[in-house]
DNA sequence: CGGACAACCTGGCGGC
DNA sequence: TGCCGCCAGGTTGTCC
């Protein structure tokens, strides 16, 4: 979001083409267009792994899931295939053109009157001043899953993908298996600083990209080569505890851990 | 509430 | 080189 925002702030969109209609999550491609064109872009934010465009009267929010990129170009010939992947074109007043690329198809893009429509719903920001460990514990206290799958779930707190699950369990010492409701306050405190840690490492590395995530210039994020746990199976664990990291499936999705160090 | 699983999609990789 | 199965940073809906 960061890098994108010098790119469109000011901008005013002035013709959208949509080459897979199933990316507009809210209405039909005409539509869309039709409402969109003229708009200005006011403000870029984020909200949990929303990317929101405050424009002159609604909202667009773009979710990337696993393999969509936003970037802006100098608008090229219709001819220049470079990309493939380019599910909506936006050209901009300034004859620049953002585009939406996802390789996977299942990345969204939401128009609305109001931001909230979207994101309503949402856990706290865990880099916010809203997401306190009084209120973590005691969200935490009445769930009985296993902790990484409430880690994941963005209506407990908003923001935290696999890897970053993975690193904070790791770093705060936490077996991923753990049920919620069993951890001590002095693991809820540390689970609460480890969350916060590795998002900020993430941002400030710029992004993990191990595979598909580029930043918006197209360069590689280097988030992925200063995580501790995540993809490192049958690695020795960094904490020096002669213990390899072990793989294991947990609510469907990989899940790194130390088996030595995480209780 | 929560666990299991399918669905949405394509591409890259390892194995044969 | 080709084909096959598996895996992937996410989310939602259904069934039990």
């Amino acid at each position: 979001m960061r890098g994108l925002r010098g790119g469109v702030v000011g901008q005013i969109f002035t013709r959208i083409d949509t080459y897979w209609p199933r990316t507009i999550a809210t209405e039909t491609p005409d539509k869309f267009s039709a409402q969109l064109v003229g708009q200005a872009v006011r403000r870029l934010d984020r909200r949990g792994k929303y990317i929101v465009f405050t424009l002159t009267r609604d909202s667009m929010l773009v979710h990337l899931k696993m393999t969509g990129r936003l970037y802006v170009v100098s608008a090229p010939a219709p001819s220049a295939k470079e990309d493939r992947w380019v599910r909506i074109a936006f050209q901009m007043s300034n004859g620049q053109e953002l585009r939406f690329s996802d390789a996977r198809k299942f990345g969204r893009v939401y128009l609305v009157a109001n931001a909230e429509d979207v994101v309503g719903k949402l856990g706290p920001e865990p880099l916010s001043r809203s997401f306190s460990v009084e209120t973590f514990q005691n969200r935490l206290a009445t769930r009985k899953g296993a902790i990484k799958q409430l880690l994941l779930n963005q209506n407990f707190v908003a923001g935290i993908g696999n890897i970053y699950a993975d690193e904070a369990l790791w770093l705060s010492r936490i077996d991923p298996r753990r049920k919620a409701d069993t951890l001590r306050q002095s693991e809820i405190a540390a689970l609460f600083e480890a969350i916060r840690t590795v998002l900020k490492k993430g941002i400030a590395f710029e992004g993990a990209s191990i595979n598909w995530y580029r930043k918006p210039d197209g360069s590689p994020g280097e988030s992925q080569n200063h995580l501790n746990v995540y993809g490192r199976e049958n690695q020795p664990c960094l904490n020096h505890c002669n213990t390899m990291i072990t793989k294991i499936w947990l609510g469907q999705r990989g899940t790194h851990f130390c088996p030595s160090c995480q209780k």
